[in-house]
DNA sequence: AAGTCCTACAACCGCCGTACT
DNA sequence: TAGTACGGCGGTTGTAGGACT
């Protein structure tokens, strides 16, 4: 069997990694002679490619405006933010950072941004606190698990089966939404009813692989003030008008700006101008009507807090 | 030192929306 | 209006390399 970065589709079209004369090629012609048309140009260009991989290649990788590197304090507070608006809308959370593509941040949120969020015991999904959320789910697969089967005088035994099977599976996605990017398994001694019944929060444990059941998540280390912040992105208080929600929105900011700031990987990075900063204006006056955003970022109380 | 596990991220896949015929 | 081509998007996978045992 050939390796997936030497296969070849019946139209010997290469998969893979890309080798920097690949690179090379397709960076030459693109400068020469533009993208055009992402079909034609691996003809074009000489490269036994589709065009697709092109053009992502391209837009992700080799696109002259790529900005590398480690995100900066700033672009993390953005894309949460943004993300607590917006959901995974990657190109559009990627349209605010420059020089950053969707790729990168929905790379950076799957390995890093999630995690914290989730340590700091906010569902990353919802941005809603994870305690009564997914401790409600628990609740709810803790009765489904707990239906008596008996699979040795029942002549529907494999039904049964199956029925495990498929607990077994919504167990497995509820897991996975606690640990995000992990290699989930779940062993068979978890079916035991009563370590079920047994979990409680603090038995679990975020951060994990989960692959060693009974799990141990911490709570985080303080009660966080998020509420607000949820109700604000989901509109389940009710508001009465925007100012309520500017209000509220700006308070939950305040409780994430609140939390342990993230050490840069390098001490440089904090201090290099950013493109943010010259287009964090632009951004600011183009998201909000009201100007919430700017006091958010700016991390200045605005008007209608003081009292 | 070797094997295993884990993390990060580049790249791929499938779906969807839009433009064009 | 239906069909097709194309580009964009979000989810997922594959894999290199580091950490751990």
């Amino acid at each position: 069997m050939m390796s997936g970065s030497l296969m070849l589709e019946e139209n010997s079209v290469k998969k893979g990694p890309w080798t920097p004369e690949e690179d090379r090629k397709l960076v030459d012609y693109i400068e020469k002679h533009g993208h055009g048309s992402w079909r034609a140009l691996p003809k074009l260009a000489g490269l036994n490619r589709c065009g697709k991989s092109c053009r992502l290649r391209w837009t992700n990788y080799l696109r002259p405006d790529i900005k590398r590197g480690n995100f900066s304090e700033q672009e993390e507070q953005i894309i949460i933010s943004l993300h607590a608006s917006l959901g995974n809308k990657w190109s559009i959370i990627a349209s605010h950072l420059p020089g950053r593509t969707d790729n990168e941040i929905k790379n950076f949120w799957n390995t890093h941004l999630k995690k914290k969020l989730l340590q700091m015991g906010i569902d990353p999904v919802t941005h809603m606190p994870i305690t009564d959320h997914h401790l409600n789910t628990l609740s709810n697969l803790q009765h489904l698990l707990s239906l008596p089967i008996s699979p040795w005088d029942n002549p529907l035994r494999l039904h049964n089966e199956a029925t495990q099977l498929a607990k077994a599976h919504l167990l497995q996605n509820l897991l996975q939404l606690l640990t995000p990017h992990s290699s989930l398994s779940i062993s068979n001694n978890l079916f035991n009813t009563q370590q079920i019944s047994d979990l409680t929060y603090n038995d679990l444990s975020i951060g994990s692989s989960f692959q060693n059941i009974p799990i141990n998540i911490e709570p985080p280390q303080e009660p966080l003030p998020c509420e607000n912040y949820m109700a604000a992105t989901h509109g389940v208080l009710g508001f009465e008008n925007d100012s309520d929600r500017v209000k509220t929105f700006y308070n939950m900011n305040q409780s994430l700006n609140s939390l342990p700031n993230l050490v840069p990987a390098s001490p440089e990075c904090s201090n290099i101008p950013t493109a943010i900063d010259s287009n964090w204006e632009d951004l600011v006056d183009e998201e909000a009507s009201n100007s919430y955003w700017k006091h958010v970022m700016n991390q200045t109380p605005p008007p209608w807090t003081a009292s």
